[in-house]
DNA sequence: GCCATTGTTGACCGCGATTCAATGCGGTGC
DNA sequence: GCACCGCATTGAATCGCGGTCAACAATGGC
């Protein structure tokens, strides 16, 4: 446990105790009010080995995000693929929101990706959705690209992170509120996008 | 024209200048990328003087986030208060795509700074967010506080500050179709959350 | 036990944010 | 028109922090 001069890791373990950390780090103080050698402290461990690691801070920071990102991903992924239809939206909504009630932090960090808006963090971040746009375009039969359903799927998104980062920072609704209202509004939504492209071949009803 | 040594201005005049000038690095290039030298040469002033108007860039960042805040507000007020209803929706909508079209940079570092960093910028651009929350809410006839209606707004808001990004940055769709999904999406909305709190005195359908 | 590999360190460098005492422009009173 | 004063403006000095690098030591193979 303790580690009087070094404690020498496997490559994966240091990274992925490092990622965490900065994940921890970044949630609780903005990017440029967490300095280099803080982090290199709270982790026991040189400033030099951060770079080695990780090219710099922003690549660093780059990494925490996309760690989060993956751990969301991953978190949807679980849903079996025996749901479908409405069942599998709660499904999917659901683990959403376990997500950002176990994670609450990470998800904070990956929302609050931009400082000031970089490239690649964005870049990052519109990857991030569109992962999760695919999934649920895949779940109404969506293959084909639709630029009306990417349109609404998009909006949708945005509408989920706002609340449910408003949810998570002040609690003021219940769960089941945000659920019931999350689990409605997709149907909702996807219900206008058909209205403007009624020739799109979705399954809103599968039982 | 020219200034030879020194030009002296007016307080309000040189803040509103260096403003300007300061939503236009931030949206070109990343916060960190853009340094304080630069803006004072750009500006044509020295480095101190950034900081005698501003605390310090932070700050500065802050308030050109808050200018380009308050000219959007300021836009969606210039909608007549005769339009009501639904004809109110397209209006609103209509002035706030003419602002990103006409202002595209200052919205997105608007936007990427609200999803941003620390908790300042946090905090400004969800008090940006509840003043549009606001009149959504007044042009369906709502002044009371209503928890679901608050989310749902929220949620829309959320919404249209991704796509109209997306929009904005990669021309995918056009400008029509846009209008015509965020009007159907809000009344969409509005109609989930009317289920969800049957006793809301809303008015969706204000000829 | 010796050696090679590579995870790890800590001192050093330079840029850029911040400070502050000095400077001079613009208006004011006479 | 002139002297003066307040305040916008400056730029040199400071300092903290991101980034670099050559040396060091823990682990595993022989």
């Amino acid at each position: 446990m303790a580690d009087p001069r070094r404690t020498r890791l496997q490559t994966d373990e240091r990274r992925a105790q490092l990622l965490t950390l900065g994940l921890r780090l970044f949630s609780t103080r903005a990017y440029d009010e967490v300095s280099i050698d803080a982090i290199a402290e709270e982790a026991g461990v040189s400033k030099g080995l951060l770079y080695h690691y990780f090219g710099g801070k922003r690549a660093y920071y780059l990494a925490s995000i996309e760690h989060a990102a993956g751990g969301l991903i991953e978190s949807l992924d679980a849903v079996p693929e025996a749901l479908v239809g409405p069942a599998r939206a709660l499904a999917m909504i659901t683990a959403y929101l376990d997500f950002v009630e176990h994670h609450g932090d990470a998800y904070g960090t990956l929302l609050s990706g931009g400082v000031g808006s970089d490239p690649e963090v964005t870049h990052l971040m519109a990857r991030s959705r569109e992962e999760v746009a695919a999934r649920i375009l895949h779940g109404v039969g969506l293959e084909a690209p639709r630029p009306v359903f990417e349109l609404a799927v998009r909006h949708y998104i945005g509408g989920v992170e706002a609340v449910v980062l408003d949810w998570h920072d002040r609690r003021q609704l219940s769960r089941t509120v945000l659920l019931q209202f999350l689990v409605q509004q997709i149907r909702a939504t996807l219900e206008v996008a058909l209205a403007l492209d009624p020739d799109a071949a979705v399954q809103l009803d599968v039982p």
